[in-house]
DNA sequence: CAAACGATCGGCT
DNA sequence: GCCGATCGTTTGC
């Protein structure tokens, strides 16, 4: 089933997080489906959030997408490379959104392989570095920043996250620190990065 | 207009 | 563990 407004309309962003572990996220592109359980996700929350780009609802060209109604793509370009996916909740005009950081593979790992390995004769075997980190389930699910501003709940939308009955009790699922924001004060220390703790699929804080 | 800076990754030590 | 790659966004002059 895919997940309908309600679930992305809520206003308390940390919980969506936490409700994300054990969604799927989707993509089909050029008839091409990859599709990813999600295993590491972080809350980002304007305005208090020192580590969200709209902090202080500034807004600006790029952060426009994060005050759109929940349930839109926020896709954007990190280090001049790596093109980070988030979820945009809450109702129009707060700026909250929940970063993906990594996924496991459930179908099309193949495309998924020839994406993050276009230039190797052989393609490695799928192993947690195929999807693990934001920039890396980005480049493997074909997301790109170009698609910023997607509509996951439009039934044509390319990119969309299903439920599929995967049980996710309280004791699945570990928080801490969000992960390059130590510039961002007091905020870097809340514990707004949620992952399931059985996962091999996450970059950090296994167990 | 110039320049600094990333919500990172992969290769190498 | 450390370091370089790489470029759009943002801010300041």
């Amino acid at each position: 089933m895919r997940l309908t407004s309600d679930f992305y309309l809520r206003t308390d962003v940390v919980q969506v997080a936490r409700d994300l572990l054990g969604k799927v996220l989707i993509t089909e592109f050029d008839g091409l489906r990859t599709t990813g359980l999600i295993t590491e996700t972080e809350a980002y929350r304007a305005p208090d959030d020192r580590a969200c780009h709209a902090w202080g609802n500034r807004r600006t060209p790029r952060t426009e997408v994060m005050f759109w109604e929940g349930g839109h793509a926020y896709i954007y370009l990190c280090y001049g490379m790596h093109h980070l996916f988030n979820v945009v909740t809450g109702s129009e005009g707060m700026a909250h959104a929940v970063l993906i950081r990594a996924i496991e593979p459930l179908e099309g790992g193949d495309t998924m392989l020839a994406r993050r390995y276009p230039t190797l004769p052989q393609p490695p075997k799928i192993r947690p570095a195929l999807t693990t980190g934001p920039g890396a389930l980005a480049q493997a699910l074909g997301l790109h920043s170009s698609q910023t501003g997607q509509n996951l709940l439009a039934p044509d939308s390319p990119v969309w996250i299903e439920e599929r009955g995967i049980s996710v009790p309280e004791t699945r699922i570990a928080a801490g620190p969000r992960i390059g924001v130590e510039s961002a004060g007091e905020c870097a220390l809340w514990p707004w990065r949620f992952w399931l703790r059985d996962s091999l699929f996450v970059k950090r804080g296994k167990s």
